[in-house]
DNA sequence: ACATATAGATACTGACCGGTAACACCCGTG
DNA sequence: CACGGGTGTTACCGGTCAGTATCTATATGT
């Protein structure tokens, strides 16, 4: 079966300790090939280690998969609440500048979607460590976007939530299918669209 | 690495040729644990046979893959020619009528999402046979939506066909991620919603 | 100088992977 | 009857998988 992985260690920087640097190449190789793909000798080895080291940190490789997930999720909430602060008291602004955010996410040429849903569509084992953490976190994305629709005063917030909740998730999914080409900015006019239909009319 | 696969061989009849029943097990499984995750020998004792048949019959794995999402949208052709019989003069009920569909499929307990889209998430490798298959695949399928939104005199049809296509898209892996918990109705709401907002003002 | 803890290196286990070789078998056609 | 094609069976190949045992080296703190 066809593996095409490319190496390409990230060269070793002690000052960094072997559990971030094992992180870091995890989130790199699992990102770009896939999490059943790559296997932990290869993690080990792009993190300038070795499997014993990676086993000394993460008790299994479905452990260490659920960390560079849940990594991956504070990222994410901490962007958004650098843009919280970014546009207090305007949530429509908070609104339109997550929808640029993620439009110019996927005209980035080494995009691959969302590494959490890829991640449900890879291990769709419910026992599986990682699944808590996907579902958590897209839940409380949704949270985010209701009360975010809500406080900027349009109709029938929850709709609107799902909707763009939907469309965002959809591009992130059809370009690893289709293709880019110009889907990011398409996609900020479809969004403002939907924001628009859901703006009281005076 | 956790694995859990339930084989649950469909029992053998011999009147279906052995090609047949192993693209049927292919398809039960990859649809239910992934492709990566299901090796060809459990395909073949899930069909009756064994692997060296199996590789009588395909010339690798990547290529019984690809036929599998073959298979696939060939059947998902057939269900739009028969919706479009059955609507034929009437773009906007073969619209509706795809989207009351799609909403049912999303509401099935064992519902995985589109296997093509599952696939490009699984299958990275620009080489592999079966990324073409799933681009080819969702272009057209992009594309029909557009003509049927043109047909029933909708305003901007691209636009909403990319709407209604990224709204489905997103749906078929939010399920994955979140659970269904209703989004099967809610999403004929919002599929309704758009097209009445691209529906000329009288 | 000593104890302790962390990390590196190498080799290993047992299981599974995709793919193949060799051979026995059955069944329909001539 | 003989033949040949599709099928089944078994054993095998080299490689990789996740995970572990063992031993050495290094650094730190006292």
């Amino acid at each position: 079966m066809s593996t095409a992985k490319t190496a390409l260690a990230l060269e070793k920087d002690d000052r960094i300790p072997p559990r971030e640097r094992i992180l870091a190449a995890a989130a790199d190789l699992f990102y770009r090939h896939g999490i059943r793909a790559v296997g932990v000798e290869a993690i080990a080895e792009a993190a300038g280690t070795n499997k014993m080291t990676l086993y000394r940190h993460f008790e299994s490789k479905d452990e260490l998969v659920a960390e560079y997930l849940r990594r991956l999720a504070t990222k994410a909430e901490a962007v958004w609440s650098r843009r919280a602060a970014e546009f207090a008291g305007d949530p429509l602004g908070q609104l339109r500048a997550w929808i640029k955010e993620m439009a110019a996410h996927i005209g980035a040429s080494d995009d691959r979607g969302c590494a959490l849903a890829n991640a449900a569509v890879e291990l769709p084992e419910h026992e599986h460590p990682a699944r808590r953490v996907i579902q958590a976190f897209k839940q409380a994305q949704r949270e985010r976007l209701v009360e975010l629709c809500t406080a900027a005063g349009l109709t029938e917030p929850e709709m609107l939530a799902d909707e763009l909740f939907l469309l965002l998730e959809g591009a992130r999914v059809s370009v690893q299918c289709m293709g880019r080409d110009g889907l990011g900015a398409r996609l900020e006019r479809m969004g403002e669209a939907m924001i628009a239909a859901h703006q009281a009319r005076s």
